[in-house]
DNA sequence: ACTAATCCTATCGGAATAGTAGATTATTGT
DNA sequence: ACAATAATCTACTATTCCGATAGGATTAGT
């Protein structure tokens, strides 16, 4: 299930977007309009901020605004960064690749192939998609 | 992320699927093969035979067995019993769906369209896919 | 009777989620 | 200079879920 971290950021992103201008955008503007928590939207802006996506100004006036052309913003990078590795077993995972400690052999394993062919079809999905999609 | 009981529950599934006899296999056995604490095993083989796919028989030469033939039984089966919704939200799942609270528009969402296309591709692999396939 | 096995109910610690509170810092307009 | 605005930071809380465990009850074969 993707978490409401994932969701809300995408929604901010996408609203941030959707405006032409490249003023920045207020928290409270977004957390009003999407209907999300707005302490809550702080903490998943801040993470979007240092992590590259967004840059943003203080005091009147201020806000969050896109770092890059929405064209160049995969969605790949954002859920990695909200929502963690995009494979469904860490053993899959090209980013965050770990061991099972269940399993002594990858390749005998069952589990394995099955959820090498979800992420490769996952990957190719959020590769093949930007900001500028979702707008 | 795939979560523990629906990887111990694939992983015992082919187990039992392995097997040319049909006598039914104990936990025990599962459990030790698999590196799966046994206590943990038992509780999901149970709500995977109260789900049909699998049958078992108390007491000595016990265990648990197929009721299908493994190409019958489907991974989109197995994994919503196991894991539940196969949608990443369930605004967009088929068997699950509930309206998102801060969502006033589906069709406005911009995570929407995304999470659709993400599902139909896992749909189509997990549709396709059968227990004989992970043997 | 004894043993091997499933079945059932209850519980538990830890981690993660989602959200809250309050104080601080930087910027801008007047 | 001052007040208003808005991000930043730190800390905390409530709830839920996950993985696992415990102990007994039940059933079946020898």
């Amino acid at each position: 299930m993707l978490s409401k971290k994932t969701k809300y950021g995408l929604k901010a992103l996408t609203f941030i977007a959707r405006k032409t201008d490249n003023k920045p955008v207020p928290i409270a503007m977004i957390a009003k309009n999407e209907n999300i928590s707005q302490k809550f939207l702080e903490s998943i802006l801040l993470t979007l901020r240092k992590s590259g996506f967004l840059g943003s100004k203080k005091g009147k006036g201020g806000g969050y605004y896109l770092l890059k052309d929405p064209k160049d913003i995969k969605m790949s990078s954002v859920m990695r960064i909200l929502e963690g590795p995009i494979a469904m077993v860490s053993c899959v995972s090209l980013n965050f690749y770990e061991k099972c400690d269940d399993c002594p052999d990858e390749n005998a394993c069952s589990v394995y192939k099955l959820m090498i062919e979800i992420r490769d079809s996952n990957l190719k999905i959020y590769n093949n998609k930007s900001l500028s999609d979702l707008i």
